[in-house]
RNA sequence: GGGGGCGUGGUCUAGUGGUUAGGACGCCGGCCUUUCAAGCCGGAGGACACGGGUUCGAUUCCCGUCGCCCCUACCA
């Protein structure tokens, strides 16, 4: 028989982190056998249920790269072959009507086991199941009804979603007998919670798939760390491309705990995924992202220090157009001294000559070494006078992407600001 | 309250009845005679929730306790 998995979002909100990492799971999943994954939209909530969340949601798998073979159902349309279900229910005597709604015949004696690939066989005792509602008075099915009824009607095989399922397991199951029905292989993933140990929430940072996506990471990256959330392959493999994922991912070996979402980890693997890339596809992206054209020299040296796409900006957006200075970055180094170390500078880079990065740091050095002073002494004001800001990318390189003419106009703006500023302040230094 | 799940350094994880308990992020320090969120090197940090067992020996098996989470809705 071949795999044929769901991802079955409810759409009242957007697709969370979590959410994001059961889609993949079972895309992994039916990549790796062969067979099918069907997106069905739980919107039998018709008050929390909104056409944008499935939009957003529908976006987000698209972003992630997570396509679906079948759907996307919505669940909310199926609703006659849910009463059909109901009104057999009702029949056959396995269901009754209290009040209007309709209840499910829960045996008072017994247990109901699920048989789970993760967790191993979880008994249920009946007398802690009450006769739960299947079908509100109005008649409109209930969730557990109308996932029994659709996974059996889908022909799912394997049902993998979150923990927090785990206790309606049994409901289902017994709503899948009850109806003739064998209960699929169950899989129940270790819930994802925010950094307080609560279950995830808005609250917690960048928890959505949008918000991740608006920070600037890459979809390989996110399915890279999202996948080692609640799984691992052996004791040291960190980075897995898609087609190893899909290879080595196995149910077996998802632990059991729950796990944190850790952005701090994310920015890090995002980076190594940034730093892969070829400039020109870097390139592209970000230009897509901000709208507008950005050098490929300035995309080249920023390249080594971003982690998200979003570094690009602040990293080197002086490379595209002059920034006004940071305050504290100015304070910080155009002491006393700075002034004439960038006067030397400036002449030095004058005359430098192939105007490259090489020529820039031979010329710089040389000025290192006249003033008998340390190296950062004038790489730092030099840095402050083309960039504004005391981190960029590598000096010598930003110099000589920024080009002479440009760079010694603004060191000649920076000394006139710095010639100011220290008569103004005679104390200082 | 009832039922269920989970418990390896701050975080993600590997692992086994006998290991110096492995890796990664983060953190700290050094190097790159330059900043740095990059790279490289090194370091601190865990007696594997706690208490009992079983065992020659338990992080690994059993029981209990505690903690956290989930379900217990005419939400999903």
């Amino acid at each position: 028989m071949t795999m044929r998995v769901r991802f079955a979002p409810s759409p009242t909100g957007a697709l969370h982190i979590g959410g994001a990492r059961t889609a993949l799971y079972n895309w992994l999943l039916a990549r790796h056998a062969g067979g099918s994954l069907v997106l069905r939209v739980e919107d039998t909530d018709r008050e929390r249920s909104t056409p944008e969340n499935v939009a957003q949601i529908v976006d987000a798998l698209g972003w992630l790269e997570l396509g679906w073979d079948e759907g996307p159902f919505s669940q909310a349309e199926r609703r006659p072959r849910h009463r059909e279900e109901i009104d057999r229910l009702l029949g056959e005597g396995h269901a009754y009507l209290d009040e209007g709604a309709v209840r499910l015949r829960v045996p008072d004696a017994g247990e109901t086991v699920v048989e789970d690939v993760i967790r191993g066989e979880v008994s249920f005792p009946h007398e802690a199941i009450d006769d739960f509602v299947i079908a509100r008075s109005d008649g409109s099915p209930l969730y557990n009804l109308a996932v029994a009824v659709d996974d059996r009607d889908m022909g799912i095989t394997h049902v993998v979603r979150g923990a927090d399922h785990l206790s309606n397991t049994p409901r289902q199951i017994l709503i899948l007998r009850a109806l003739g029905a064998e209960p699929p292989v169950y899989a129940h993933l270790p819930l994802l919670h925010g950094p307080d140990g609560k279950k995830l929430s808005k609250r917690h940072g960048a928890a959505s798939v949008q918000e991740l996506r608006e920070a600037g990471y890459l979809p390989e990256a996110v399915r890279n760390y999202i996948a080692l959330l609640g799984w691992g392959y052996d004791e040291s493999t960190e980075f897995f491309t898609t087609p190893e994922l899909v290879e080595r991912f196995s149910l077996e070996r998802v632990s059991k705990s729950p796990a944190v979402f850790d952005e701090k980890k994310l920015r890090w693997m995002n980076g190594h995924y940034l730093r892969q890339l070829d400039a020109g596809d870097l390139q592209q992206r970000l230009e897509r992202r901000l709208d507008r054209p950005v050098p490929e020299a300035a995309v080249r040296i920023a390249q080594e220090k971003m982690q998200t796409l979003d570094d690009f900006w602040s990293l080197a957006a002086f490379l595209v157009e002059p920034q006004p200075d940071d305050p504290a970055a100015w304070d910080k180094v155009m002491t006393a001294g700075a002034p004439e170390r960038l006067r030397r500078a400036r002449e030095a880079l004058a005359s430098a000559e192939p105007f490259d990065a090489d020529a820039v740091e031979q010329a710089l050095r040389r000025v290192v070494d006249d003033l008998g002073v340390k190296p950062r002494d004038v790489y730092q004001p030099v840095r402050v006078a083309i960039s504004g800001r005391t981190v960029s990318p590598g000096i010598f390189e930003s110099v000589a992407v920024l080009g002479r003419d440009e760079t010694l106009a603004r060191i000649d703006r920076a000394l006139e600001r710095a010639e100011i500023s220290t008569s103004a302040e005679p104390d200082m230094g």
